[in-house]
DNA sequence: CGTATTTCCGTAAACGTTTACGAGAACACA
DNA sequence: TGTGTTCTCGTAAACGTTTACGGAAATACG
């Protein structure tokens, strides 16, 4: 049985009005008053009712995370988000804003969950990620009015909502640029054949790179396939079949990444001699697989930081003094070099 | 601006009692005002404002659960939670109930989490991970009276509340027999320092086991580390460094396990040759590890699902009609025989 | 036809907050 | 002393629901 304002006023003899703005810290009230308020408060084991609170503001101070597991995978673990989300909610607890992760199923699309979510109010804002080209979350959102924000970018552009995204276009370039440079002119690229944004900035970097190399670009090197372990193990004999064979393959998903080198080693193909191997997203599985994986990492943590800063920015409610900003950017990836070159 | 009842009763000119009522599918409507509300309901998008209900029933319809990051890893991302999130999500999004993640700093104890969760009735119910032989956590939610279901065990027993754990303790025996059985005698343990419950099992399942086996209990074989790779690196050498160097190692975590084969890779040991690693709980990573790591896995989404069914079966407000029961159950953790051996 | 029962619905209170408004007291200033 | 200002607080409404209660109309029953 918690104790409500209305129990201070009855403890204190003064009326819940005056509980409210002393706990609040409102200025027309007796600094003696506040003073009893808040030893009573303590005493009472006080602590407001964050539904009554919320029903009276019309804000809920929590931010929900939409977050969808690996479509088809049981134990893969999404190792990519909990850093991600740390940085997140430490920023966000700052503001006293609580983070909600919201699962949906693995696999579905998680409009649903969405939808329960902002018709039912339970957050003020929520955040995206595993941004689409076409993504009818966002759509969605933006016309309902609810303020969000994303990690990763959509086709339609960002005009009128914070995001960050890695800079995925210029690792695939950079992934070619290297591997050239180390003498490769048959570079196969594997990426998600979900309409994942992610994988269509991969796929542009790699083709400009090539490009601007004077390397024609191969449809045979390039596949798509399911965003998981088998779907990299699936997919890549198909490109390692093709009638001139790569040297190299850079994958856009470190899951894919590994299925891919499954069916590698299967082929008698070991990446690092016998193929370079780069992957575009590291993760903890990259650096203890064998070889370990040449790949590119990004800073989680730092960046859930961020998001939740741009996020309070574009919110009338926390933004500071010089008002509301919608801001956009795009973080590097850092190159880390192992055994799979 | 999202629709209200009171908008639905405007619009059909009847009161909001019936629309409540009619939504709700009571008895006391007539079925065509009830297809008529329904209808309207449809039209003008109403979704019923969650904070309004939370304040009049005085219960959310979510659950929490507190996910604290590994302690001094910021890019490790515990892969270990997100099947059992999603087998936790799935059984609760059958009963109608969200499920909330709140997020706490990697290393705090999350008891000031907990309060605030607690405290602004954000939740109905808890569940706790990671339980520890002495858990406050525990100890304040059974005081307040709160709801909570764990996954694992404390010392203090656990009639009072849900419980489903892994069957630590006949993992740490397995371990041992298997190694026996294999010629080994001298067989190292090492686990996390902290007091989380599962490392003490553990180490009870180990010493039975040799006793069993008429192999003395050697304290230069046993470890505690800091639950991460790091303390993994760290306390290995010391067990290796014994006078009569063990042939085999049982890590009780698989992040520890990583470390501990960084440090043996440093001294020229290779596992599976050298010595024998086994790791008590499997998670991807040490499918991937070179060499890849003999382990025992849980079936985590199962799990989920589990919990989430004994958790609402101890809720009086949605026990079935045979009423609520506490239950405890403690699954086992299946051996993968992997190249580490 | 009279009464008892059922069906259906409106009224109003309640959940725990916040806050606009106004009022009384204290104080300042001429 | 009279007027204006400031400080402090109480009152009451409002947020969006659910639900106990009672009443009117319809139906059943003798």
């Amino acid at each position: 049985m918690a104790s409500s304002i209305h129990d201070l006023a009855r403890h204190l003899n003064i009326s819940i009005g005056t509980v409210s703005r002393a706990l609040n810290g409102r200025a027309d009230v007796n600094a003696d008053t506040r003073q009893r308020v808040l030893e009573a408060a303590r005493e009472l084991n006080y602590s407001p009712n964050q539904s009554g609170r919320s029903l009276r503001q019309g804000a809920t101070r929590s931010i929900a995370f939409m977050l969808q597991p690996h479509p088809g995978d049981q134990e893969y673990g999404e190792p990519f988000f909990i850093p991600f989300l740390t940085g997140l909610q430490a920023r966000l607890a700052e503001s006293g804003l609580d983070l909600i992760v919201v699962m949906g199923a693995p696999g579905d699309y998680q409009q649903e969950r969405l939808r329960r979510v902002v018709e039912t109010r339970r957050a003020d804002a929520v955040v995206l990620a595993w941004t689409r080209r076409e993504d009818e979350r966002i759509d969605y959102l933006t016309e309902r009015g609810f303020p969000f924000a994303t990690l990763g970018r959509s086709r339609s552009g960002d005009s009128s909502y914070p995001s960050l995204d890695l800079d995925f276009e210029k690792a695939g370039s950079d992934a070619v640029d290297r591997l050239v440079a180390r003498g490769h002119r048959r570079i196969a690229a594997i990426r998600p054949s979900l309409d994942l944004n992610f994988g269509y900035l991969f796929l542009d970097g790699y083709r400009k790179a090539l490009k601007r190399h004077g390397i024609e670009v191969d449809p045979g090197l390039i596949a798509d396939g399911f965003i998981n372990e088998a779907g990299g193990y699936q997919v890549t004999p198909r490109v390692m079949l093709s009638k001139d064979r790569p040297t190299a393959i850079i994958f856009n998903n470190d899951a894919m990444a590994l299925g891919g080198c499954k069916a590698l080693a299967e082929m008698g193909i070991r990446p690092g001699h016998d193929i370079a191997v780069t992957v575009i997203v590291d993760t903890p599985l990259c650096r203890y697989f064998s070889p370990a994986l040449t790949a590119f990492r990004p800073s989680l943590e730092p960046m859930g930081r961020r998001l939740a800063e741009m996020l309070l920015a574009s919110l009338p409610a926390f933004a500071g003094p010089e008002g509301t900003r919608i801001i956009h950017e795009v973080w590097p990836l850092e190159l880390v070099v192992r055994e799979s070159d």
